[in-house]
DNA sequence: ACACAGGTTCCATAAGATGGAACTCTTTCC
DNA sequence: GGAAAGAGTTCCATCTTATGGAACCTGTGT
């Protein structure tokens, strides 16, 4: 570990600003000692530190977030490019293994926006879905988003594509019960015919989904047949990125 | 100059760090040296204890930009919820001054995303729009997003919402020259007959538009006649904002 | 092959970070 | 309503840890 020298309190102060930003939900002082281990007195002012530099804000309640430069950075047009080029590797590397196209998207309101794309080897692909949108329910990316609550339901009636697509919130929930229990989603020709899709979810350390991955293709090479292979690939080959995400690499079981 | 001690180094690391956030473009070690005029190996130490924590992460060309952390932050659905908490009070004072309907918005992709709204002191108000989608060429906010590069510009024939919606990329870059020379935007019955509104962009420290505010209201109140008054209000308003997204001027006195 | 900019490592020094204890303010409990 | 526990900050003597100048790399252009 201290394979660093002449930086503790740095090391430590971005610690605890992991701790914070991983979370996802406000922490407590104290919550934070404990974690960390270090000295209250210093926690104390290591925080007001980070807090002086507008990289944590306090809470009413006195809690830590995230602070003004993270939203700040939240707001600009490519902050989301930034998650694409980290996830590049990692979607490369599963074209190249399943060689269907591949995309890598988040959820921004009540819509799954795709950040990046990697294009089949195949001359039949998918064609390019970055920024276009597409109804979530019918597409093994929105499932995977709505089931790991990373998206709102949807209500009222839902747009029917196809034959297969889902036509109300009893069949979609059905689906996603089932994307949860499997760890992964599918869309067989619910969104075009002759379209398929597998996706699984990306999480950060605290286990909230934070973004999804899909695999799709014609429905002459994702099917019914393959399909358990392709969301088990997918599945493993994104322990890689979570961890890039959240370096703890903790393989202890978390549902 | 702070009154702060014990913690020299933390100040350092974050200064650096929020040079690197706030610029919004990579920064070159040698620049981030001459700017904060640190030993070039102080630099170099923070740099690297920054870099191991995901806080910063270097490019092909070594050059600094914010790190994963930052990513994983806007990749969270409610990443721009905290950029609204933190303009709240802006918003509140311009709504409580205009007694109209406020809007903050952000640029998604090609899309406006409305992310914070103050509703009208008066019955006859807008109504809420976020997460309402809104083709950006038709309204106030969306000409500012526009017209100072956070939003791509639209390509092809323009969606005519009304008689006065501008039809074509001639008429809308003829509107953004005017909305550059002025600082801000108008939106008089272009969205829908009746509706005025007025919008002002939201600067990060590097100039960079991350934002943007409106005013809006039934044209019988927000039209022709007091409309400057109001984009004035809305630029000086924001300067404040601005401060809180950029550097501290303020060592004490939150509203 | 040479020089030079950009960047990292080394090291003696002392400046700055550290943690225990004292202290303040708030909440809870009886 | 008062005592006690809880949450967090400030103080201060101690010595760990950050510091910056110089040496040292490494790649690039000439």
């Amino acid at each position: 570990m201290p394979a660093s020298v002449g930086s503790q309190a740095v090391d430590r102060a971005s610690a605890l600003l992991a701790l914070v930003v991983e979370s996802g939900r406000p922490r407590t002082f104290t919550s934070l000692v404990e974690e960390l281990g270090l000295a209250k007195s210093t926690t104390s002012r290591l925080l007001q530190a980070l807090e002086r530099s507008r990289l944590v804000q306090r809470d009413q309640r006195g809690a830590f977030r995230p602070g003004a430069l993270f939203s700040l950075h939240a707001a600009r047009p490519n902050a989301l490019h930034d998650l694409a080029e980290l996830a590049r590797p990692t979607l490369e590397r599963i074209g190249a293994l399943t060689e269907e196209t591949v995309n890598l998207s988040v959820a921004r309101g009540n819509d799954v926006v795709q950040i990046a794309q990697i294009d089949s080897r195949y001359l039949l692909g998918s064609t390019n879905w970055v920024g276009v949108e597409t109804p979530a329910h019918c597409t093994a990316l929105g499932k995977v988003l709505y089931a790991f609550g990373a998206l709102p339901l949807p209500r009222g009636n839902l747009e029917r594509r196809t034959a297969h697509s889902p036509v109300d919130r009893a069949q979609l929930d059905h689906a996603l019960v089932e994307v949860r229990r499997r760890g992964w989603a599918v869309s067989l020709d619910e969104l075009e015919v002759g379209l398929g899709a597998v996706a699984a979810p990306v999480r950060a350390v605290d286990g909230a989904v934070v973004a999804a991955i899909s695999v799709s293709g014609p429905t002459a090479r994702v099917n019914d047949h393959g399909i358990t292979t392709l969301g088990d690939l997918l599945v493993a080959e994104i322990r890689g990125l979570a961890a890039l995400l959240g370096h703890h690499t903790t393989p202890e079981g978390v549902a």
